[in-house]
DNA sequence: CAAGTATTCAATAGATTAGTTGAATACTAT
DNA sequence: ATAGTATTCAACTAATCTATTGAATACTTG
């Protein structure tokens, strides 16, 4: 039968994706992709992996259609292939949240107070900023916050947190994001401020999605 | 760090899902599943796999969060966990389809006519059934048929459909579907009816992508 | 052209996965 | 109880995957 093997060829294809979804490393990768291109040393970097072992996780995401790259000089730059990788990963820690019980589990041991875990939907905190309710705070690196922020954004890397806790006003609550939806960066921050007494809660989604979701972005070209 | 191990962990789960669907087999069964809840023989059958190995291949699926079961005296059905996995395998489906040039390779090098790849989208079908400008085809076999289907449509599975061409009235385009976006049996079904110089095309996606999109479906207690 | 840097390639060892086989378990019906 | 059926478990081999290492390639700069 021609039919059995045109459909155990096109499954065998569709495999190819959730193989490249199969490894933690891979997924951390993308993670940081979704922020926009990254080159392969940066990436060996943030990982914490070696440059030969990120160069081929890359290129396997690459053949399974996640990412494209682009050569500039000396540097190999990677991105996602497209927004329905984003779609792809959401639709990954959707269903994972949702229905493996280790990660409720996982993210209640990891965070001390319960109630930090709920987090904030989007289209409330666009209304919330506007009436100028909150702060909001993006906790990633200067030149990510640079490439594009959620417009009103006070931009302070993790590690500075602690010395510039009085740049976030006055107790008024903070609503704090980077990445993706699991950053750990945002619940580090979540939780080093409710350590301080301040009302704090994360964005429900990190950056990319924010951006995926069509709402508005602001982008500085000299950082500030 | 406690913070890495933590985001090592969560990706490490996130994984997990991946890792399940990592497999052409396995997506074959959840393709399956997706229709309806199933037991492992009907799974062990339709897949071609032995029994065995399909009962560890649903285990695995099962502990990744994808898939439930339930025992019913003998048997074991399984039936996907939330209409969450329904939307991941749409998302993997769509990056294979978008990504990986194989993919578009496979379907043109499979369907001999090259635009009976173009797919009609749900919307515009239910319009058309109203004014019954087309003839619905439904070719999954009748238990599932009976289970739920587009209403208005024609239940001839794909091994009858030479013998009851006749059925399909005078000349009518016909928009045939069944399992999931990429089940063979509409591809067949598709180059069947061209073969014979009928005006055939693809519905967009398969029936559990119908029902979950919300749009109305037809159940029969008792099979025609 | 030579030196230096970013990335990829190739070879390898250890871990993990897929599928097979045969036996064990859990339930039903006689 | 006993026989029969559906499913799962356990053990095993072959194949595949991960991370490491060291070398090769491609490009830029002096």
């Amino acid at each position: 039968m021609s039919s059995s093997n045109f459909k155990h060829d096109l499954f065998a294809q569709f495999a190819r994706v959730g193989k490249a979804m199969s490894n933690a490393n891979r997924l951390v990768l993308l993670e940081f992709i979704a922020q926009g291109e990254r080159s392969v040393d940066e990436l060996a970097k943030v990982s914490g992996l070696t440059v030969a072992n990120t160069s081929q996780h890359l290129q396997q995401l690459r053949q399974a259609g996640l990412l494209k790259c682009r050569k500039q000089g000396l540097k190999v730059f990677y991105s996602l292939s497209g927004d329905d990788v984003v779609d792809l990963l959401d639709a990954v820690r959707t269903v994972a949240e949702r229905h493996i019980s280790d990660v409720e589990q996982l993210i209640n041991t990891y965070l001390t107070v319960k109630d930090s875990l709920e987090p904030i939907p989007r289209a409330e905190l666009l209304s919330r900023v506007r009436d100028g309710l909150v702060t909001v705070l993006d906790v990633r690196p200067p030149e990510e916050f640079a490439a594009g922020h959620v417009p009103g954004a006070v931009n302070i890397p993790l590690g500075e947190l602690e010395q510039r806790l009085d740049e976030l006003g006055g107790g008024q609550e903070i609503v704090a994001y980077c990445r993706g939806p699991h950053c750990v960066l945002a619940f580090d921050a979540v939780a080093q401020l409710r350590e301080k007494g301040l009302k704090a809660r994360r964005l429900e989604d990190g950056y990319p999605e924010w951006k995926t979701a069509g709402l508005p972005v602001e982008e500085e070209l000299n950082e500030s």
